[in-house]
RNA sequence: GCCAAGGUGGCGGAGCGGCCACGCAAAUGCCUGCAGAGCAUUACCACUCCGGUUCGAAUCCGGACCUUGGCUCCA
């Protein structure tokens, strides 16, 4: 198995550094606001590197941080008269639920930041033990002259570092010095006690303070999206590499491509940006993550509606094959129907297999091993066709089907959205009875009246395809 | 200015030395009462440009051009 790595640059060998286990930790949100499909994007595609190398067999412990006190969060509750605390709790959950309506569920562990200011400020002084940070008038700061290594991860010199946007604080020793501690300003209501008086975290600590404590020094895997690779996971590796002295801090860094809309990222600052809860009001979760996946997760993506309904198409055709596949299995003899000479399936579906498993391996080329999802259906549906698949073959190819959607987090036998609800039992009881009385009129060769109960029930999203065995339906 | 990621058919998007992506959209045929779905076939003869290496380059090397992002808020 291949991972690339933003450190290198290349495609190395992945070899965890405790046999089996796994730790990988990816960057939360700032929850300061509903997330944007952005988001979504880096935190689906670690989602299926997860169900990946847990289906590989590896012991997977996915760790997340909440960053849940920060200038922003702080600024917004200001403007809005919300506590802060109070903002970031309902952010979060918000957060959560956005999660959870993506399908990404195989994170282990959300680490607050807020739990874990103890963990924190031991950092912090273990860095200014060792001469890594400094005190001033506003807090600690990093000194980044001290870590030699600095923007390796970034490939840019200490020297390319000294240009700056931002007209540098003047009472820092380096201009590149980031903040650690930030001392109490006044009113500032949320604070801890420290050695250096009231004050909360900087940014990049919490991150390092979170892994050290469920981790160690040493893990496998970070991941993020590539707008944090500087400064944030420069700060990272600065200040965990100068606490511990191991280097180095991350064996394999994974960092996603931007979701961007006509050429520009998405972001809250230009104002393009789509939340995750307006998008999923018109279009169903499993359709976006398709979306996501049809692209490599280091490549950018153009996020555009028209995009997203191409993928959702794709996605039918999959699901179409589940469903002819399905109602064969219903329908079909429970002895083969296939001729002795019909070769069987059976290599078929191995190869795709081997193709979607060599393509994950491949730093989980989505877009490749779909590639072979998309084969399978093609000869699958070929056979049914041709009426030269067995009933066990068919078994086999929808349990394949089946294990290539658990692991992408794809429901490919998911009826399509809407298909569940309350008073539905007795709707679709009538709409039973509607079909049965279209099957008769279709017996007697009333094909007008038949034709309009097809039409009017496809305008209510209930689609009816016609066969020589009475066809099969399904909801959209 | 420095650093990074890119530029592939009508569209999305893989590939990264020789063959083939894959999907969406399109065309023709098969099937079908019709529609839809499916299958088969086809086309798009695609790789930003200019040099070079090679029997052979989208892919390697050199040089341009363009786009986006980062340069201390960012998934």
């Amino acid at each position: 198995m291949k991972i690339q790595s933003t450190m290198t640059g290349n495609k190395e060998n992945f070899q965890p550094i405790h046999n089996n286990r796994i730790n990988l930790f990816v960057c939360g949100p700032t929850v300061y606001d509903n997330s944007h499909i952005g988001h979504a994007r880096t935190y689906i595609a670690f989602d299926v590197v997860a169900r990946y190398l847990n289906y590989r067999g590896y012991s997977v412990f996915y760790l997340q941080n909440i960053t849940d006190v920060d200038d922003k969060i702080i600024q917004r509750a200001a403007e809005t008269g919300a506590s802060p605390r109070m903002l970031a709790k309902r952010f979060e959950q918000r957060y959560l639920e956005d999660m959870h309506a993506l399908g990404v569920t195989n994170v282990n562990y959300y680490a607050r930041a807020t739990e874990h200011v103890p963990e924190i400020i031991s950092q912090i002084e273990r860095l200014i033990e060792l001469g890594f940070a400094y005190e001033t008038q506003s807090g600690i700061y990093f000194d980044e002259s001290r870590f030699q290594d600095f923007g390796k991860l970034s490939h840019q010199s200490v020297e390319d570092l000294k240009k700056h946007r931002i007209e540098p604080d003047p009472t820092k020793r380096n201009p590149g010095d980031f903040s650690l501690w930030k001392k109490r300003q006044d009113g500032e209501e949320v604070t801890w006690n420290s050695p250096w008086g009231l004050g909360r975290p900087g940014w990049h600590i919490e991150d390092t303070a979170i892994t050290e404590t469920y981790f160690g020094a040493q893990y496998d895997i970070h991941g993020g999206a590539m707008d944090l690779i500087f400064p944030h996971h420069e700060a990272e590796i600065a200040q965990m590499e100068a606490t511990s002295g191991k280097k180095p801090l991350v064996r394999y860094w994974m960092h996603t491509g931007f979701l961007n809309v006509n050429g520009e990222k998405m972001s809250k600052s230009l104002g393009n940006f789509t939340t995750i809860r307006d998008m999923l009001q018109k279009y169903e979760a499993d359709a976006f993550r398709f979306f996501v996946l049809l692209a490599h997760y280091r490549s950018p993506i153009d996020f555009s509606e028209e995009a997203l309904e191409q993928a959702g198409k794709s996605l039918e055709r999959i699901r179409q094959a589940a469903r002819i596949i399905e109602k064969q299995l219903q329908t079909a003899p429970a002895s083969s129907a296939t001729k002795p000479t019909d070769p069987s399936i059976d290599p078929d579906v191995a190869e795709a297999k081997a193709r979607f498993l060599e393509s994950m391996d491949n730093d989980f080329n989505t877009p490749y091993a779909l590639r072979a999802v998309f084969d399978l259906v093609r000869e699958v549906n070929r056979r049914i066709n041709e009426k030269t698949i067995s009933r066990k073959g068919l078994q086999d190819a929808s349990e394949q089907l089946r294990e290539f959607g658990e692991i992408l987090g794809l429901g490919f036998y998911a009826a399509g959205k809407k298909s569940q609800g309350k008073a539905e039992a007795i709707t679709g009881n009538l709409i039973e009875l509607l079909i049965e009385t279209r099957q008769k009129l279709r017996e007697k060769k009333e094909w007008q009246l038949a034709d309009e109960i097809r039409a009017r029930l496809n305008e209510l999203n209930v689609v009816i395809e016609d066969a020589k065995d009475g066809g099969r339906k399904y909801y959209v």
